[in-house]
RNA sequence: GGUCGAGUGGUGGAAUCGGUAGACACAAUGGACUUAAAAUCCAUCGCCCAUCAAAAGGCGUGAGGGUUCAAGUCCCUCCUCGACCA
């Protein structure tokens, strides 16, 4: 006997074919059509196509804005829901390495995976306009683009202490770099000097700040931002050296403690330090500043190890009562910091009081207030100025202000904004990036590759590592690469440093709106048009960086007048991560579920016996615990999946995946799948009628209630789960329904299609409608017939519930309170005690308190 | 250490301008159908007390206190977990 029960994997390939074929999803570029209806750009943050391909944590991203994607569509809006592939990258380069292909070969490879996987979901993407960074018709705009910040002068060369790997033979950003190690291999980094490509993101800093206030991202986000950012306000103090005629300046947050300086620091790294060591103190000196460089910033600035230090002999002239005080030498301050020298106020700072404490240095309180004694503890709090000349007496703020003003006036100083920022390291020593369209001539100057030599397409290499010199691997390209003729006829060396892998998602979702133009990197007009980019979703792992290097790129952009709008992304939404249980031994060794036996609660290596501890981690592959979303398509269908991703809680709430979760949903689709069609026949439903609203009235208002209900909860994107709740409530009545009118059923397909657009578009079909369900209008309830005759009032006594009763809707207080009274129920918890109050909430509850 | 967020049944989670706690699901248990199973359908499903059965009652949203007619929701103290920063 044929089956004629819902059979995901027979319906979803094919509309996923039909869909394709017909160009249901592809969004025009001409300019008139695309103004006739207004506009909405929902973006998910485009993958790195890693090897490992995609699992369901990706899709836990995908789903949400495509069912907004296919919301908003029914809405009447033009929808951009573009998708693209971050392709440049360490990993695909370590893989080409391994297995000795070429870069671009591996990538190919990776993004068919993962388009094959991400089509199978069922996503709305217009892939005309996928993009890939690697590719040379995207990368020739991304270096048109730096072409443009370098004509800013905001890239520039400079002598910097970088973060060197020497297993990787590349410099990392200090993002990429944690506890001395490379964030994603843990390979050890130590610092060295090395002259590399900056990118002045520091002279944006204030607008990156300020903008945040237009934005509406969450909170937690913008905080980051904020501290990544790390505006602080106080100032520059300059100090004199004595019997010398150099000096130096600090920048401190508390100028208003500067008569509690008692001694200055300068990092190892300061060029003073030679200068002014006087020579009894020099081979000591010369020594531990030897040591530091071994060090990384985190071990030189744990407030939990012992301070170290050396004394250079020297002593600087506090301005502010003209007292010598030594110079000291530390590895605690940090060059790459402020003016990489502070003055040090062991009484209200906690680190240079330690170091006080250990080297014997005079602690002096100038701030009262704290709640030990100064020399057990310091005082880092606001207070009143003590022992400080003319700013005793004064509180901490209006102190700042009087000590800047003094400053300023005696040319000692001045009030300074300072900033944590740092300027953004752009240069990597690895292959598989973009090229500079940057050359050097023989004299030594830089001159830029004209618009006209773009792309500056990678060159063939031999190998891809370091050279043997220790050039970066481009530097093995032939004589025919590395030398480029300039237009005025003389030869220059082409620039062999590549970009970082975020140079290309700086500016990708300019590219979408556009993504064939081989004129410009997009079109003003639609980039007028589409912009900025109205929802923004991806997880909070790029919370700072990327989010923080776009948008620089984009006010850059902006002022070459190239973008219309000052901010890129104006919504943004972090997705939860999905969790799934992972198996770990003692040593910390992962084990693949297959290879773990389960009893109980405790869990062990079925070989071996070993007991393994269980927990609910971040699904990655690092900890064996991925699930692949083909596996869950086969079993379920991609329905399903969506369903589930939506369904397991809100979009932004990490949660775990739990098979036996979809079995849920599965179940509620087989019964959609029901209301229309008899699954032993294959024939339409018998109790499906052609009868008007008057027939099945409880059925319609649940009907109402839900596009209300699905109508909001899309709309928050958050509570898309309580969305499929109602749905499935709906369902569950119409279910039991004698008779379910067409109209109904046609009205609620319409509600279920931007969350499983196969099903319903199917049933859609077979209902007889020969269209396309997803390109249909979105409901709207009706408010009338939400209404009902009759309420339910709850009765409190005392606040406790005693009874519900159905009355008429807008009933009088005095009639409620009358038939509570009345109660039964009621009438045993009042018997015989005194009514001192009645509190009615219309329609809602009545509370006796006697 | 600091900042922010979160703790609700066996599980995922609903419900926060203070007003019916546990919607909707998963798992579990019992039953119908079946030669049997799957699927499907029906019933039960926070804890305690009680029970042939039913009704009624008490407790309950990490712990303790407070405000209120009324607290998962607001305030204070504490505990645990998570994220970010140091």
């Amino acid at each position: 006997m044929e089956n004629h029960s819902y059979t995901p994997s027979e319906i979803e390939p094919y509309w996923q074919t039909v869909w394709s074929e017909k160009d249901v999803f592809t969004i025009t570029n001409d300019i008139e059509t695309l103004e006739q209806k207004p506009k909405f750009y929902v973006l998910g943050m485009f993958p790195y196509t890693s090897g490992a391909g995609l699992h369901i944590g990706h899709a836990k991203n995908y789903v949400p804005t495509d069912v907004i994607a296919n919301y908003k569509r029914m809405q009447g809006f033009h929808v951009m829901h573009p998708m693209g592939w971050d392709a440049f990258g360490l990993p695909t380069e370590r893989t080409a390495v391994r297995e000795n292909e070429h870069p671009a070969h591996i990538t190919e490879r990776n993004t068919e995976t993962f388009q094959q996987q991400i089509q199978r979901i069922g996503l709305s993407y217009d892939w005309s306009r996928k993009i890939d960074t690697s590719l040379p018709d995207y990368y020739r705009w991304t270096q048109w683009i730096f072409l443009r910040l370098y004509e800013k002068g905001l890239a520039y060369l400079a002598e910097v202490p970088v973060n060197w790997c020497p297993a990787l033979g590349t410099v990392l950003s200090n993002e990429e770099v944690k506890d001395g190690k490379y964030v994603e291999t843990g390979d050890p980094v130590e610092r060295r000097l090395m002259n590399q490509w900056m990118l002045r993101i520091t002279a944006y800093a204030e607008r990156l700040l300020d903008d945040l206030e237009l934005l509406d991202w969450p909170d937690g986000l913008k905080e980051m931002q904020r501290n990544w950012i790390g505006k602080s306000e106080g100032a520059e103090i300059t100090f004199d050296i004595k019997d010398c005629d150099a000096n130096f300046t600090v920048f401190t947050t508390r100028p208003d403690t500067l008569f509690g300086a008692t001694y200055c620091v300068l990092a190892p790294e300061h060029p003073l330090v030679s200068e002014i060591t006087h020579s009894e103190f020099a081979s000591n000196v010369a020594a531990y500043v030897q040591e530091a460089k071994n060090k990384s910033d985190l071990q030189r600035t744990d407030l939990a190890t012992e301070k170290t230090g050396v004394f250079t002999g020297a002593y600087a002239i506090n301005p502010c009562n003209d007292q010598p005080i030594p110079i000291w030498v530390a590895d605690y301050v940090l060059m790459t910091y402020g003016t990489g020298a502070i003055m040090a106020v062991p009484g209200h700072d906690e680190r240079d009081h330690e170091f006080a404490t250990t080297f014997d240095i005079p602690i002096v309180e100038v701030i009262s207030g704290g709640s030990k004694p100064i020399l057990e503890e310091a005082f880092e709090g606001d207070g009143v100025c003590v022992n400080s000349g003319f700013l005793n007496g004064l509180k901490t703020d209006e102190a700042k202000k009087r000590m800047i003003a003094w400053l300023e006036s005696n040319k000692k100083g001045k009030g300074q904004i300072q900033y944590r920022l740092r300027d953004w390291l752009f240069s990597r020593q690895r292959y598989w990036g973009e090229p500079f369209p940057l050359a050097h001539l023989d004299d030594g100057t830089i001159v830029q590759l004209p618009d006209e030599h773009l792309p500056i397409e990678l060159p063939p290499i031999d190998a891809y590592r370091p050279t043997e010199d220790g050039k970066p691997p481009l530097a093995r390209a032939d004589e025919a690469w590395l030398k480029v003729q300039l237009p005025d006829g003389r030869i220059a060396t082409r620039e062999t440093n590549i970009m970082p892998q975020w140079a290309g998602s700086c500016w990708y979702y300019l590219r979408y709106l556009d993504a064939h133009n081989t004129k410009a990197p997009f079109d003003s007009k639609l980039e007028q048009y589409w912009m900025p980019v109205d929802i923004y979703m991806g997880g909070t792992e790029h919370a700072v960086l990327h989010l923080l290097y776009a948008r620089f790129w984009h006010k850059v952009l902006y002022d070459c007048g190239l973008v219309s709008t000052i901010e890129p992304f104006q919504a943004l939404l972090n997705q939860g991560t999905i969790l799934a249980e992972s198996f770990q031994d003692e040593a910390g060794k992962y084990y693949y579920p297959h290879e773990v036996k389960r009893e109980n609660d405790k869990a062990s290596v079925k070989t071996s016996g070993k007991p393994l501890r269980v927990q609910m981690e971040k699904m990655s592959k690092s900890r064996f615990n991925v699930i692949n979303s083909n596996d869950v398509i086969e079993k379920y269908g991609a329905d399903s999946l969506r369903l589930y991703l939506l369904f397991i809680g809100p979009v932004t709430k990490s949660a775990p995946w739990q098979d036996t979760g979809v079995e849920g949903v599965y179940k509620f689709l087989h019964r959609v799948w029901r209301l229309v069609v008899n699954p032993h026949n294959g024939e339409l439903n018998e109790k499906l009628t052609d009868t008007d609203s008057t027939s099945e009235s409880e059925l319609w208002r649940e009907l109402h209630k839900t596009i209300k209900q699905v109508t909001e909860d899309t709309e928050s994107i958050d509570k898309m789960n309580t969305a499929i709740s109602q749905m499935m409530i709906f369902v569950n009545t119409a279910t039991q329904t004698e008779t379910l009118p067409i109209e109904i059923v046609k009205t609620f397909l319409h509600l279920l299609a931007p969350y499983a657009p196969h099903i319903s578009q199917e049933l859609w079909h077979r209902l007889g409608e020969t269209g396309f369900i997803a390109h249909n209008t979105w409901p709207k309830h009706d408010e009338s017939i939400l209404e009902t005759e009759t309420m339910t009032i709850v009765v409190q006594v005392n606040g406790k519930l005693r009874n519900r009763l159905q009355l008429p809707v807008d009933a009088p207080k005095e009639q409620i309170e009358e038939n509570a009274l009345a109660d039964e129920r009621v009438q045993r918890f009042i018997e015989g005690k005194e009514i001192r109050k009645v509190i009615y909430v219309p329609n809602r509850l009545i509370n006796i308190v006697v």
